[in-house]
DNA sequence: CGCGCGATCTTGTATAGACAAGCTAGACCG
DNA sequence: CGGTCTAGCTTGTCTATACAAGATCGCGCG
């Protein structure tokens, strides 16, 4: 003795259509009425047993399709998607903006900005020959002019020409490179680490104290684009983030 | 002297129209020619300029405003969206999950499992009242054997109020408590620490040894659920993760 | 038997037309 | 002068219709 789903849908509402053809069939998935992989009525049926144009049937579910609650295949018809492995996501945030988003100062001494020839690992990380020419920097970052980041650079100079010519006391490399392009993809490692004694002389840490080593790839058109070393001091950073998830289910 | 935007619009092209669309506006935007904030025509005008019917411009800028491109207000019209912050994020995974993807083998000891009083720091991170009762759990995951993490675990028992019964040697408590409900939201913390003796015994770690320490809370339902203080040998561990950024621009 | 071809499903795109709802400016009236 | 009301813009929604393109199944022909 199941309501007829027609009743349930056109229940006394001033939401739009549809809208409420999405939440009708959000409804059906997260009551488990309708199984992962499960096949949704087509656009057609859709039509025939809610009493509203096809556009308008097609606009739902569409957009379900967008948010990745369907997955619809031409001439094959919509399915439940199947779930996405829930992943937690930590923000990882520009140093300088973060510092002054505290209301602090920040400053940073460049420490060396030359051209290199990569080694074995630096030309691994770039995807580059061994040997060829790329750039190289050190900045040391200051937050009211306590030492809190080394950031160590490698960057590929078909990406950058001119990256040595910056004043990286004024922009960061980091907003010079995003300038240049759009950043297509990340990788981030981060690590525990008891920093060698010239980065722990630059960090003023005391010896045995941990420090936290973040390394991020960055991708453009398809390329690396530079490989970044950022290492805090652990007493005095904290890596930190927040995020909502605003998925329609689960 | 510049082109007619018709003419660079139906260059040949099998792209469908309302995508033509998209991109004729994102490259005016990209190109600068139309700035943050600026307003971009309105949907009869572009129907007219581009000879298309308005359900396609419509769905063109529907489209580019749930991307974020565009703002569109109902009476007003459509302006290019200012800039989001561009965020580097850092995936963050269950601990099994990641083990058992490499083709390891993931096992736990469950080394306390228990209702306590809440102390002043769990009591202020689970958002109750000091000495109120919480759930405590402290488990040493291996992988093939080797100590990995350590998770201590608070946990909100009006949120699980059978979290003592379970049996953490063959499910996670992460899986456990993503299986009660949605999560809404994740703070994570990521710190470098030396772990303190009863730490480092369970890991297995050397004295002086750097350990990664990565703190999350959930919530569900506008609560805290819990509290996770995951400790990492940071000579055997290392957090990594990799994005794809999809915006159309920047 | 085997292969192709078409009927008939599915979703994808595009159009023309209509009405609703939010906003603004200017005309109009007291 | 001041308030109101309407004309005309904007986006938002909904419909009916049409054709295109991908998939599948079965029938019929060689």
């Amino acid at each position: 003795m199941q309501k007829d789903p027609a009743l349930a849908f056109d229940a006394g509402d001033d939401a739009p259509l549809y809208t409420r053809v999405k939440s009708l069939i959000v409804g059906r998935i997260s009551s488990g009425e309708w199984a992962e992989g499960a096949r949704v009525p087509s656009e057609n049926e859709l039509v025939r047993d809610l009493g509203v144009s096809r556009m308008t049937v097609n606009r739902a579910l569409r957009e379900l399709q967008s948010e990745g609650v369907l997955r619809r295949e031409q001439g094959i018809g919509s399915f439940v998607a199947e779930q996405k492995p829930q992943s937690n996501l930590l923000e990882i945030r520009n140093i300088r903006a973060e510092i002054e988003e505290r209301g602090h100062r920040h400053d940073s001494a460049v420490i060396a900005l030359e051209e290199v020839a990569a080694d074995r690992g630096t030309a691994a990380a770039l995807e580059i020959a061994q040997g060829a020419p790329v750039f190289h920097s050190l900045l040391l970052h200051r937050e009211n002019g306590k030492p809190i980041q080394v950031e160590e650079r490698h960057v590929n100079p078909a990406f950058a020409p001119d990256y040595l010519q910056q004043d990286f006391a004024a922009t960061t490399p980091y907003e010079y490179l995003t300038a240049l392009g759009p950043m297509e993809a990340a990788e981030h490692v981060i690590e525990a680490i008891l920093p060698p004694p010239p980065l722990r002389k630059l960090l003023e840490v005391s010896e045995g104290e941990p420090c936290l080593l973040l390394t991020r790839r960055t991708w453009s058109d398809g390329k690396v684009v530079s490989r970044a070393r950022l290492i805090h001091p652990g007493s005095r950073y904290k890596l930190a983030g927040r995020q909502v998830f605003d998925s329609p289910l689960r």
